[in-house]
DNA sequence: CCTGGAAACGTAACCGATAACGATTGCAGT
DNA sequence: ACTGCAATCGTTATCGGTTACGTTTCCAGG
């Protein structure tokens, strides 16, 4: 509760035990030069005045902290599910880890923040970062990890296979018999966006499916984007009997969209998403998703940081993380005739809330 | 992606721009007593070489930093909706957000973590700090507000009113026509866990119901703690009509424990929540839980902790925020004459995955 | 031309800690 | 007693940036 008291320094410390900041250092830091009977003198000062070692000022003396920061735009459930595999990597490993985050000062966010917030932790309080999403590549002292990096980027990185998934899912409703197969893509800035379409179009390319550029609708992976998308989809003449959205977020919102239309998931519509966020498992039909294991990119990109601090890295510099399809019941084949009868509807999938 | 390269400094501009570091600091701090052109030199050396000024060494000198820090044990769902809320109070306000995890290096959590953390920041790299669900009381040299402090903490904090909270919940159960209502408490160092439980007894003890010891559990917040607990309170030869949870994610654990005892909810028994986690508004059916916001409490503590390093803060010193009941599907009056038949009551509620 | 004073800029102390280095002490070996 | 080597500990430079203070420059006023 106290305000105001001033912090105790290691000079305190010093002259309270009778000895040079120096040996306080060496005893705090375990370091060989002390006798015990010194060591019990130092350490008995230091309990009884409640000291603790700045972080600030040792990192700018040493060169290794034993942090490990973590430099984010913002904050959503992608970050928080990324953070807790970082969390879980780093446990009892001797890395703390110090997440900054701006507060977007300008408004939308400037390009280059990865780099401007790199610089300011990099200088010396971490011995290495993670970047999420980073717009472009990075230059740093220490090593860097980046998760789901620009598409031409070259520094160490993980990444959900974001072209096999997206590849996958489309099969999936191909093998189910539909044909007509709408889509909503991401930012088109970001690499999974970009992986996501061209798995979208591999996979009709494949089948022999043409693409028709009406049924592809411009999201940008904010579940709102895809409200409006999915409706007019579902309201053109020839619509699409499934549609594949490239965030979960953005199916839950064609899920009510189809509900507010009459129409019955998967019985008039089929519907996929990807990520497979804690949500997507409790919807009603469950959502047929593909699983990229966000806490999975942070504990890879972590333990990867960690042993590239360490400098014991063996393994390849890009890790390509593999994901899985997670069929629920939001996926069926089509009708082979199409009918619309929303209350026929209604009684077949069941009263929702 | 560049490693190991040297980062540029302010001596560095300096000798760019043919000028002492002491002219470019007062350049980059907008400082009086610098010519229009030699601005304009050391702004133009600036851009060439990429500099960014060290948090670190600025941190060390300065008072102010402009940077709040956020401290925290452990990773979980509830600190990510703080987190947000906390975002959101900062945005645009000239404040950074540091948050600062330790990776549990002695297992479970040694007491005074929060004491530790707090010095090692508070020293002189931020202007203040938040500090999450702290078992006692702190000692900073700049403001620190707590969010769910322990139960006599005298620090500014912010809080949800538990107690008030926990009372409604039972209150609807009463309401509907319960008597035998089961309780599944929170870890017990916890202050919200010991005003949850204390809600529980007074609005049975107002309608003059008597406690029975026998129905309730001891959890620990956990979800996976309530699972048996929920178990044994339904096996008993006299179950609960109803079963208050003191967090949600006790609670759908206890849905899903109905269910495999082939319960049906709300029909054979009602379920409360307390916290309204996104999860809760999903299943089927929707859990009656208690909204607290933690995303509320997230931005509060901000906007408190904002005002208190300004020093224009005028409000309380410890809030209390209000809860309030969201009625979904999982709470319904007793049956009058309790029959168990699972086939029927599947029958009731609608098919489940 | 001289002076005064403000503007412009450099010098150096300083923040808290670390580490290279030097200085001091203790003790064994001769 | 003297040398030599460890063990122990203090002194000081240093990290990168900030700021009090001192110095130089420049121009207006006399």
């Amino acid at each position: 509760m106290a305000e105001g008291r001033a912090p105790i320094t290691m000079s305190d410390v010093a002259r309270a035990a009778g000895v040079s900041t120096a040996t306080v250092s060496r005893v705090v830091n375990g370091h060989y030069g002390v006798s015990a009977s010194t060591t019990a003198q130092v350490r008995s000062a230091i309990e009884r005045l409640g000291y603790e070692s700045s972080l600030v000022a040792t990192s700018l003396r040493r060169s290794r902290t034993n942090v490990l920061g973590l430099v984010t735009h913002s904050f959503q459930s992608y970050t928080a599910e990324v953070l807790k595999g970082v969390m879980q990597a780093l446990r009892r490993s001797g890395f703390d880890l110090i997440i900054y985050a701006n507060s977007d000062l300008y408004g939308t966010y400037s390009e280059g923040w990865e780099q401007r917030h790199l610089t300011r932790l990099s200088g010396t309080l971490t011995d290495g970062c993670i970047v999420v999403t980073p717009w472009g590549d990075v230059q740093s002292r220490t090593p860097v990890v980046a998760i789901d990096p620009a598409r031409d980027s070259t520094m160490p990185s993980v990444t959900a296979d974001n072209l096999a998934g997206a590849t996958t899912a489309v099969e999936h409703l191909l093998g189910l018999g539909h044909r007509r197969i709408g889509f909503i893509a991401g930012r088109s800035s970001l690499a999974a966006a970009w992986s996501r379409e061209e798995g979208y179009r591999r996979a009709l390319a494949g089948a022999g499916v043409p693409i028709e550029p009406g049924l592809i609708g411009r999201g940008d992976f904010n579940p709102e984007s895809a409200a409006p998308l999915a409706r007019e989809l579902l309201k053109r003449p020839d619509p699409p009997t499934a549609i594949f959205a490239a965030s979960d977020g953005m199916a839950l919102e064609v899920l009510e969209v189809a509900k507010d239309l009459g129409l019955t998931v998967p019985g008039d519509l089929s519907v996929i998403g990807f990520d497979n966020i804690p949500e997507s498992e409790l919807t009603e039909p469950g959502l047929t998703t593909v699983d990229q294991s966000m806490y999975q990119l942070g504990y890879e990109a972590a333990r990867m940081l960690k042993s590239l601090v360490t400098g014991d890295w063996e393994g390849p510099r890009q890790i390509l993380l593999p994901t899985s399809l997670v069929v629920r019941g939001s996926t069926a084949p089509p009708r082979t005739h199409r009918t619309r009868h929303p209350h026929l509807a209604a009684q077949i999938s069941g009263h929702t809330r």
